[in-house]
DNA sequence: ATCCTCCCCTAC
DNA sequence: TAAGGTAGGGGAGGAT
C-alpha cells in the first residue's frame, strides 16, 4: 500500500505505562530486561501468531543453563544451607512455610532472585541457582505473557510456573499492597515510582518512575534510598504484572478496533496506518483512541501523527507525556532543522560520534551533506537512510510483520572456563538451550554461528564482577544442507565451529550460538510425512521376516522400470532433501520444501527392522542415519557386533569428547582436515600419508592454510545433499507428474540444466560415460562400473600395463609396489616418489590415456565417496602434487576435479578444498 | 557480478 | 553481591 497520499497519516500511540519506564540508557539490569520483555509482549499481540510464539522465546532464559558450573552450584547450595540454618536460628518467629518448596527463578525477576532467595532462606524453602527437573518444585517467572508461561511449562515438565507475587503473598499475606497507580487517580500528579520494596533500608532499586518523579531526577536503577533523598514524598508502589498485561491487552484491543493496520513495536507502543480511514481526521481519531485507552486502562497515552512512520515517531517525542502532536508535512523541515541527529531512529552512539566528527549534530546540518558523500562514508543503505531521514523521508510501510530470521542464545556474563572439558560442557548446554528455542519456535535452521568474546590481550579482570570486560568479538559460522533443530546435530556443529577458534579457553568471556536460515519445522515434517517415510519404515518393521525390497519401493514410487538401482540411490531426493534456496539468496519457507531431523516424526529407532535397514543402499542409509541423529550406525554396528567393518559409516560418528581435545590440539598446529570431521576409526595408512603430505618440503604452503573447506567435509556427519544436487538424468526418467512436482521445487539453475537435457542425454553429468549409481562396498550387484577395482590385480592394472602410455604403465607397476594395493592413495603415493617421464608428452595415445586414467579415478570416487571421503581427499592431494610434475596428471586432475566436487556436493553438500602444492 | 562470512551497529 | 540478551540489518572483503 502506498504511503504517498498527502492525506495519509500514521500515528504512534503510547500509553502512559511508558511513563513508568525510564527512557534513559540506565545500566539498571531490571529496567533493561523489562524492556526486552515488553518487546516480547508487544510482538505477542501482533497479528501473526507464529511470530508471537517465536518472539516469546526471545527472552527465554536458560532453563537448564549454567549447569556447567556444577561445582559452583554445589558451593552455592552449601552456602545457602549454612545461611538458612543461621537464619532460622536467628529468627524463630519465621515459620517454614516453604518447607518442601524449591524454587528456580526464571531470569531477571522482580523481586530479584536474590530477594526471593532470601524469602526461601527465611521461610524454610530451597533456592536453585540452576534449573533441574529433579530438584525444582516451582518456577518463578516475572512479567511474562501467557504464551511464554505456556512455553515455560512445556519446558519444565509440568512444574508449576508461578509469579513472584506468589512468594510475596505467601510471605506477607494480605499485608501486601495490591494497587497500581491507575486505580489511584489521586496519585496522577504525585511522584510515584515502582519498586518491589519500600524497605526503610532503601537498598531496593527503582524500576521506573512517572514523570513527576522524574522531575525530581529520579531514574530507573536508583536505590530507593537515593530516590527518597531527592524526593522525600516519593510514593513507592509495588508491581502488578497482571495489570500490566491487562493494560497491554486492552491497549491493543482498542487500537485494532479503530484500525486494521497496527504494527506492534512493544507492549505499549505501536504504529497505525490510518491512510485508508478517509473522512476521519487523524487528530480526532488519535484523541478518541487516547481517551478510550485512558477510560479502559486508567493510563494516559501519547500520540504522534505525521505522514510517515519516521515523523509520527518523532512527533510522539513531542507529544509525551499524555499529549498528541501532529507534524504537518509543510512543517517537517522546520521540525527537523534543529533536531539532534541522535533522535533519528537508526542513529546510535557510533553513527552519532562519526557524524559529530564531521561537525554534524542536527538534522539541518546533516542535510548539507550530499547523498553520494553519505553513501561513500556510511555505505549505500545507511547513507541513503541518513539522507532520507534528515529530510523526513521514510518509505517504510506499517504492518509488515516479519518472521523471525534467527534464533539463538548467548551468555556474556559469568563465563570462566577452567579447561576444555568445562568449555565443551558449556557448549553442550548452549546447544540444548538453542535447540529448545528452535523447537519452541517451530523452526529449524541451516546456518549456525558461534560467537566468542575473547579477553583482549592486555585486559585484566573486568571491573564488573564476572563481567566480560574488554573483549574482542570472534565468530565462525557454517551452513549445512539440511535445516535442523536436533540437539545432537547442533552439538556436533558447535563442536566443530569451536575448533576453528584455536582459543585458549581461559580467555573466553562470552559465548553465543545463533541459528539462521530458518525453515518451518512443520513444513519439514509435512514433507517427511507426505513422502511416507514413516509408513514404509514402520510397515517394514512390522513384518520383520520380510526383507524390504528396495527395488519394489523404487518401482512403487516411480511406477516405471527405470534403472532401479540408480533410483534407489537417489531416492533421498524425494524423501529428505530440502530445496536449496541460496541460489537467489532468499529463504522462502512457504513452498513446502525442507526436511527434518526430528526423531519424533519418524519411527523410533527401536521400531526399525535392522535387517531392512542394513539392506538399504548406502546413501539412503546415511540419510536415515542422520535422521536418527547418527544413532543408526551405532545400532547397526551393535547388531553386527563388528564395528570395524563399518568404517565408512563410522565416519559419521561424532568424535568422543576426550578425542576432541586431542584433535583440536592437532588442528591448531597442522591442517589435518579430518581431525574434526568425526572420524573415530584408526586409519594408519592414511594417517601416515597425510602426515607425509604435510611434512614434505614441497608442500610448505599448506602449513598455514586450513586444507579443507566447510561445510562440505567438516559436516560429513550431517545429512548431505539437496534438491539442487538431484541427478537430473534420473529426473528425466520419472513419470511426467512426479517430474512436474519436482520441477516446482527445483532451483532455477537446475531447471535450466534439465530443460537443456535432451531425452537421450542421460549421462550428461559424466562425459566419461560413467553412470551414477549407489555404490556400496561389498554390494552384490556391482555393475560393470565397479569391475575396474575388483580382483587381484584389478582389471585396470593389466589394462594399463599394455597401454602405450608410459605413465599408465608406470602406474600399473606402482600397484605392485604400493603398501596397500587396495587404496589408490597408496599407489599414488608411490607414484609421487617416482620420477615421471617428461617424454610422456602429448602423443597419439595421450587423450586415450588421460581418459582411461580419469575413468579410473571417477570409478574410485564413486566407490569411496560415501564410505571413505578421506581416501578421496588424500588421493586428490597427491594428484594435485603429481600435476605439478606432469602435464598428464594436470590434465587428469583438471578433468576429474569438477566431478569430484559435484560428487562431494551431492553427498556432503559442500566443496572439497585441495590445497595447492608447490 | 554475486554470494558468503565475519563483523559491526542498532533497537528494545 | 554481581550481571545484558535477542534479533535485524548493513558493510567489507574474500570466495566463487
Amino acid at each position: 500500500m502506498s504511503m504517498d497520499s498527502s492525506r495519509s497519516a500514521n500515528s504512534t500511540l503510547q500509553n502512559s505505562k511508558r511513563s513508568f519506564n525510564s527512557n534513559s540508557s540506565s545500566s539498571n539490569s531490571y529496567s533493561k530486561k523489562k524492556k526486552s520483555n515488553q518487546k516480547t509482549l508487544g510482538m505477542a499481540w501482533g497479528a501473526n501468531s507464529l511470530s508471537s510464539s517465536r518472539s516469546s522465546f526471545r527472552s527465554s532464559p536458560f532453563s537448564d543453563f549454567g549447569s556447567y558450573m556444577i561445582e559452583k552450584n554445589r558451593k552455592l547450595q552449601n552456602q545457602f544451607d549454612a545461611e538458612a540454618s543461621n537464619s532460622s536460628q536467628a529468627d524463630s518467629s519465621k515459620k517454614p512455610i516453604f518447607h518442601g518448596v524449591s524454587i528456580f527463578v526464571d531470569g531477571f525477576t522482580v523481586p530479584s532472585s536474590q530477594e526471593l532467595r532470601q524469602y526461601m532462606l527465611n521461610y524454610g524453602g530451597r533456592f536453585e541457582n540452576y534449573f533441574s527437573r529433579h530438584r525444582v518444585t516451582h518456577i518463578i517467572c516475572s512479567n511474562l505473557p501467557d504464551s511464554k508461561i505456556k512455553n515455560r511449562r512445556s519446558f519444565s515438565g509440568g512444574l508449576p510456573v508461578v509469579k513472584p507475587t506468589w512468594v510475596l503473598d505467601s510471605v506477607a499475606g494480605n499485608r501486601l499492597l495490591s494497587l497500581v497507580i491507575r486505580s489511584h487517580p489521586e496519585l496522577y500528579d504525585k511522584p510515584v515510582a515502582v519498586c518491589h520494596s519500600d524497605n526503610p533500608k532503601g537498598t531496593a532499586e527503582i524500576s521506573s518512575a512517572n514523570y513527576p518523579a522524574r522531575d525530581y531526577g529520579i531514574r530507573a536503577g536508583m536505590f530507593v534510598r537515593d530516590a527518597k533523598a531527592l524526593c522525600p514524598q516519593l510514593i513507592i508502589l509495588p508491581y502488578n504484572f497482571e495489570a500490566y498485561e491487562e493494560v497491554a491487552d486492552q491497549f491493543y484491543n482498542i487500537l485494532h478496533k479503530h484500525c486494521k493496520r497496527v504494527q506492534a513495536v512493544s507492549c505499549d507502543e505501536a504504529f497505525l496506518d490510518v491512510t485508508d480511514l478517509e473522512g476521519k481526521d487523524p487528530q480526532l481519531l488519535a484523541s478518541a483512541i487516547r481517551k478510550e485507552i485512558c477510560k479502559a486502562t486508567g493510563c494516559t497515552a501519547s500520540a504522534g501523527i505525521a505522514e510517515n512512520m519516521l515523523m509520527a515517531r518523532l512527533a510522539t517525542r513531542t507529544a509525551k507525556p499524555n499529549g498528541q502532536c501532529y507534524i504537518h508535512p509543510e512543517r517537517v523541515d522546520e521540525y527537523l532543522d534543529q533536531l539532534q541527529i541522535k533522535a533519528l531512529p537508526g542513529i546510535g552512539h557510533v553513527l552519532e560520534e562519526k557524524l559529530k566528527n564531521k561537525n554534524v549534530r542536527t538534522c539541518g546540518q546533516l542535510r548539507m551533506i550530499s547523498k553520494d558523500s553519505l553513501q561513500k562514508d556510511f555505505g549505500i543503505k545507511t547513507g541513503e537512510m541518513l539522507w532520507n531521514y534528515s529530510r523526513g523521508v521514510d518509505n517504510r510501510l506499517v504492518g509488515m510483520i516479519q518472521e523471525s530470521k534467527s534464533v539463538g542464545a548467548e551468555v556474556n556474563w559469568g563465563v570462566r572456563f577452567r579447561d576444555l572439558q568445562d568449555t565443551q560442557h558449556f557448549l553442550l548446554d548452549l546447544c540444548k538451550e538453542v535447540s529448545l528455542r528452535l523447537q519452541g519456535c517451530g523452526v529449524q535452521g541451516r546456518t549456525f554461528t558461534l560467537k566468542i568474546k575473547r579477553r583482549r590481550k592486555d585486559a585484566g579482570e573486568p571491573v564488573k564482577y564476572m563481567g566480560c570486560g574488554d573483549c574482542e568479538n570472534l565468530s565462525h559460522s557454517t551452513t549445512v544442507p539440511l535445516a535442523t533443530d536436533d540437539v545432537e546435530v547442533l552439538q556436533r556443529i558447535t563442536k566443530q565451529l569451536f575448533g576453528f577458534f584455536h582459543i585458549d579457553v581461559k580467555d573466553i568471556r562470552g559465548v553465543g550460538l545463533q541459528v539462521s536460515r530458518l525453515e518451518s519445522a512443520n513444513t519439514a515434517r509435512q514433507v517427511l510425512e507426505r513422502n511416507s517415510m514413516k509408513s514404509w519404515l514402520t510397515s517394514a518393521s512390522a513384518s520383520s521376516k520380510e526383507r524390504l525390497d528396495i527395488n519394489s519401493i523404487a518401482k512403487e514410487r516411480v511406477g516405471k522400470d527405470s534403472e532401479v538401482k540408480s533410483m534407489a540411490g537417489n531416492l533421498k531426493s524425494f524423501h529428505f532433501t530440502p530445496v536449496e534456496n541460496s541460489v537467489h539468496g532468499t529463504n522462502n519457507t512457504s513452498n513446502g520444501e525442507g526436511c527434518s531431523n526430528q526423531i519424533s516424526s519418524v519411527p523410533l529407532l527401536c521400531h526399525l527392522d535392522m535387517g531392512v535397514v542394513e539392506s538399504l543402499p548406502s546413501e539412503l542409509l546415511s540419510e536415515l542415519n542422520e535422521i536418527y541423529g547418527g544413532k543408526l550406525v551405532d545400532l547397526i554396528a551393535k547388531s553386527k557386533g563388528q564395528s570395524e567393518n563399518n568404517t565408512g559409516y563410522l565416519c559419521f560418528l561424532p568424535p568422543e569428547p576426550s578425542k576432541v581435545a586431542v584433535e583440536q590440539a592437532e588442528i591448531s598446529c597442522n591442517s589435518n582436515p579430518f581431525s574434526l570431521s568425526g572420524t573415530a576409526v584408526e586409519m594408519k595408512d592414511k594417517q601416515h600419508i597425510l602426515e607425509e603430505l604435510q611434512t614434505v618440503p614441497d608442500s610448505g604452503a599448506e602449513s598455514n592454510s586450513v586444507a579443507i573447506s566447510i561445510p562440505g567435509l567438516e559436516n560429513n556427519d550431517l545429512m548431505p545433499s539437496s534438491l539442487s544436487q538431484v541427478d537430473t538424468s534420473v529426473l528425466q526418467q520419472l513419470p511426467e507428474e512426479l517430474r512436474a512436482d519436482l520441477f516446482e521445487v527445483l532451483p532455477a539453475h537446475r531447471m535450466q540444466e534439465i530443460s537443456a537435457l535432451g531425452p537421450n542425454t542421460k549421462n550428461v553429468h559424466h562425459p566419461l560415460g560413467i553412470k551414477t549409481t549407489g555404490n556400496q562396498p561389498g554390494s552384490t550387484d556391482s555393475g560393470l562400473s565397479n569391475n575396474l577395482w575388483i580382483g587381484n590385480p584389478p582389471p585396470w592394472v593389466d589394462k594399463f600395463k599394455v597401454s602405450n602410455s608410459l605413465t599408465l604403465k608406470l602406474f600399473a607397476d606402482m600397484y605392485y609396489k604400493a603398501k596397500s594395493a587396495e587404496s589408490l592413495s597408496s599407489i599414488l603415493q608411490c607414484t609421487v616418489a617416482e620420477s615421471l617421464h617428461p617424454l610422456d608428452a602429448r602423443c597419439g595415445t595421450w587423450n586415450e590415456a588421460v581418459h582411461s586414467f580419469s575413468e579410473l579415478l571417477l570409478e574410485y570416487i564413486k566407490l569411496k565417496i560415501v564410505v571413505d571421503i578421506e581416501e578421496i581427499y588424500i588421493c586428490f592431494r597427491l594428484l594435485r602434487r603429481l600435476s605439478n610434475k606432469s602435464e598428464f596428471f594436470l590434465e587428469v586432475y583438471n578433468l576429474v576435479f569438477p566431478h569430484l566436487q559435484a560428487s562431494v556436493d551431492e553427498h556432503y553438500g559442500g566443496n572439497l578444498h585441495i590445497p595447492l602444492n608447490k
